[in-house]
DNA sequence: TCTGGGGTCCTAGGACCC
DNA sequence: TCTGGGGTCCTAGGACCC
């Protein structure tokens, strides 16, 4: 007997160990392989492969506690390519958008979609039908999950994932066992629950996901506030999170990242600082904002016992911009009034805030600088890297050899996105 | 040895105004 | 001796997500 249902039935799709499986889309010698993809900086370990997992492999665990493992098992190790990841990831999300007109792109490998319309005991069939065809559209594996709630089709999602009986599919919408479901579901597997909120519900017994959905609202508000709230109650099958198919535009933009190795001089905290401007002031430009805040920040390695200094400095801009040269120009400013001597810089960045849309028509009334002409230059820049290819032209402050740049040592090719990596199919060879 | 990057939302508390 | 109270705006900090 299904219940009563008042909510259309929203899936999440999910791509299994996704920038494993992008390594092995175009690499097929890979298949059945351990893979394991580090961070920016080939620090962490953030993807693992199904093998890789089986080894013992930790997410987040640093490379070098593994390193035995590694060699002893031939783990595949790769550096993180965003650029065949962020393309793969658009494929898997077309090809989504064939299924349904609602889709929500959650994150690089997430998504979610509306399936109101179809009939309940269709789901199922209809969500593999999506499964196979993201496979064999694209090479990437995916589970889903359905449900009445968001919350609700995370956790049918990730039984579908963990448990092979359901080959990737499970769908809960309607279903009258929910609870079952539930009560085998750790609750810090809970979609909205953290490692902070555990510790806490653990101290007063609350360990499953069952146990959450039937704690007092009062106690979740005190102690979780309203988002904990929230929660409970897509536990409970009333949707709180509503489905975003187009996603406002960001509050806040941030380009940062660590060194390749330490920097002492504020000639290279400004190249660095100078490139994740132009990095920013790109993306801020994508949204059609401009901008009246930028903060620069700047810390040594917290994990180090040398001398610490973390610092940051807000920049109000008298008119808001979009332009890559002014707004470097109030970075090399901030720069200068935070940085002291004396320190091994691990980090810096920078983050552009206070947006405005940009309307040009408006620019150049009642400010001295020539926004008519400066808009003209950074189109042109814009133009020219979408077309041959982002950094083919640079401002030269930002360094040209950059010998503090990001450590990316095992990177695979950019498959997709470079002709001079296009893989190469030779006779005899094909897959 | 090493320990990422980029986002969002909520709350508490201070400043300021009437 | 008196030293209210409500509203708004901003920021810092803490929680979460992938």
């Amino acid at each position: 007997m299904a219940k009563a249902l008042k909510n259309p039935p929203v899936a999440v799709v999910d791509c299994n160990n996704f920038y494993a499986s992008c390594e092995r889309v175009f690499n097929p010698k890979l298949q059945g392989k351990p893979i394991v993809v580090l961070s920016n900086n080939d620090g962490i370990i953030v993807a693992r492969s199904e093998e890789a997992k089986a080894l013992g492999i930790k997410m987040g665990e640093p490379l070098f506690k593994v390193e035995d493992i590694v060699k002893k098992h031939k783990v595949n190790v790769f550096s993180s390519n965003y650029v065949l990841y962020g393309d793969i990831s658009h494929r898997v999300m077309a090809t989504l958008e064939q299924f349904s007109p609602d889709v929500e792109i959650y994150s690089i490998d997430e998504a979610f979609i509306n399936l109101a319309g179809f009939k309940r005991k269709n789901l199922t069939e209809y969500s593999r039908e999506i499964r196979e065809t993201v496979y064999k559209w694209v090479g990437i594996p995916v589970s889903i999950g359905i449900a009445e709630t968001k919350t609700l089709s995370k956790i049918a999602n990730r039984v579908a994932k963990k448990d092979p009986k359901y080959n990737g599919v499970l769908n809960l919408y309607g279903s009258t066992n929910i609870d079952e479901y539930l009560k085998i579901t750790d609750v810090s597997d809970v979609w909205g629950v953290g490692h902070q909120y555990t510790k806490l519900l653990r101290k007063n017994n609350i360990n499953s996901a069952f146990d959450l959905a039937s704690t007092n609202d009062k106690w979740i508000k005190k102690n979780m506030t309203v988002m904990g709230l929230r929660t409970v109650f897509e536990l409970r099958g009333i949707p709180c999170v509503s489905l975003e198919n187009s996603p406002p535009a960001k509050k806040a933009i941030i380009s940062s990242r660590s060194f390749g190795r330490y920097v002492e001089t504020i000639e290279e905290i400004k190249e660095a600082v100078s490139l994740f401007v132009s990095r920013a002031a790109e993306k801020m430009r994508e949204q059609h904002s401009a901008c009246k805040l930028l903060t620069v920040f700047l810390r040594t390695n917290p994990f180090k016992k040398t001398p610490q200094y973390h610092n940051g400095v807000l920049v109000r801009m008298p008119v808001p911009t979009d332009a890559t040269s002014e707004l470097t120009s109030y970075a090399m400013k901030g720069v200068e009034q935070i940085f002291k001597s004396g320190f091994l810089y691990q980090k810096v960045g920078v983050m552009l805030a206070g947006f405005e849309p940009v309307d040009r028509s408006q620019l150049g009334l009642f400010d001295t600088e020539n926004r008519i002409k400066l808009a003209k230059v950074t189109d042109t820049l814009d133009r020219i890297n979408i077309e041959y290819g982002s950094r083919t032209l640079f401002y030269a402050s930002s360094g040209i050899k950059r010998p503090w740049g990001t450590k990316s040592d095992m990177k695979s090719p950019r498959y997709t996105t470079d002709w001079e990596n296009l893989p190469e199919v030779s006779a005899g060879e094909k897959k």
